[in-house]
DNA sequence: ACTTAACGTAAAGTCTACTTGACATATAAA
DNA sequence: TTTATATGTCAAGTAGACTTTACGTTAAGT
């Protein structure tokens, strides 16, 4: 199972931001080249990204992709 | 356009394993939970993981994403 | 010469990432 | 109150990741 920190980077980044809508679910989708509802889907964990989606974000923040995303082997554990 | 290093850390493991056949194609298939034509077209690059399998790759070999996968965004100079 | 292990390839099918389009809600500003 | 911005949701379609099955090759061992 995958999770991410996808929303919380992104209002980071919209609070330091100086250009508005820069980094909104729109924005973002801009700038990585998907939709909007892509980029929902994934903050809700609808779905995971590809892996070149995934490259594609953690550069758009500046970190690695297991900044954002984290993997948990174990699928029963609470 | 990703690239990746599956072959050469795959081999790699191979000189340096004790038990035989544990890092063949078909090894490793089994090993991350995928058939071993999976492995044998993402060694080939005709297709790249899903994040989750990129994921247990990593995970397999002890590394991260970013050592075994490599993301260029230009996608057009030689 | 025969067998076995490892690698390669191709076809057809399933599942999921991703798309477009349309409609709904909440908040803030004019 | 109206307008604009940002977020959320649903539906139908396309593309790509992955599967199973099956057959072919090459090198090593016996």
């Amino acid at each position: 199972m995958i999770t991410n920190r996808l929303r919380e980077l992104r209002e980071q980044q919209m609070q330091n931001a100086t250009t508005p809508g820069a980094w909104t679910q729109e924005g973002l989708g801009k700038r990585v080249g998907v939709s909007r509802q892509t980029i929902i889907a994934i903050e809700k964990g609808t779905y995971n990204p590809s892996l070149e989606l995934a490259f594609k974000l953690a550069r758009a923040f500046g970190v690695t992709i297991e900044t954002i995303f984290t993997y948990r082997g174990d699928e029963h554990e609470p």
